[in-house]
DNA sequence: CAGGATCCAAAAGGATACTG
DNA sequence: CAGTATCCTTTTGGATCCTG
């Protein structure tokens, strides 16, 4: 049972703050975004969380990571992967089922969700 | 941040065994189990947590809990809710994303899948 | 700006045994 | 059959401060 891919899929995407720095990286009409610039959209998240986080994104490929090291300091610019952009599809249908049977969020039922970023799964 | 829907969710489904539960669940003819039908299903799960995952589910509303207290001992069936069948669809997307992008899973990627039950999602 | 290091508190989960 | 209870280990995450 420990191998099978639905438990193994929630090592990825089942922490803490994941699929929020996911939808975070697909929010806006940027589509690179710095850490110190997550962080503040993130809120209370720790700089040790992020950057945690991150990391494990990256290592499994849902984001990528592009340095710019002629810039002083160095600045990292991060972007949601193909894989990473196709997950932002089951996220919206997550939170459209969150909307539709749990939570009666006003925030998230607007598409210009300033948290959320998008609309209930079928508006998007 | 942490009035998000999707952050919500992820207290409702992001622990351990949680998605694997509602999918054993779905598995089969069969819609209600009883409890150790399901512990030995899903293999290596101890009681407690088990337990404290029904409860958890029933609580959310995903899981309903029948009773047939004229058996001694009494027992109990567990099943599906509506909002819960829903959610077997997302969790169907959160596999064949697994499929596509991360595992290479032999017993994934046939219909009749022990361990998960449901193929791909677009399969099924 | 982009983190890393450290320390600590809390929560989660496993092992095992037991019960009505 | 359907869980509880207890104990204990591991993991997780928050707070805070520091650095190139």
């Amino acid at each position: 049972m420990k191998d099978c891919t639905l438990y193994k899929m929630m090592d990825i995407i089942g922490k803490r703050w994941t699929l929020c720095i996911l939808l975070e990286l697909h929010k806006g009409d940027k589509y690179q975004k710095q850490f110190n610039e997550l962080k503040a959209m993130l809120g209370d998240i720790t700089p040790k969380m992020l950057s945690t986080r991150l990391k494990e994104l990256e290592a499994h490929g849902l984001v990528e990571k592009e340095l710019d090291s002629s810039a002083i300091p160095v600045k990292s610019f991060y972007s949601l992967s193909e894989s990473g952009q196709e997950f932002i599809e089951i996220i919206k249908e997550i939170k459209g089922w969150g909307l539709k049977w749990k939570f009666d969020n006003p925030l998230c039922s607007v598409s210009d969700c300033r948290y959320c970023g998008v609309a209930k799964a079928t508006d998007n």
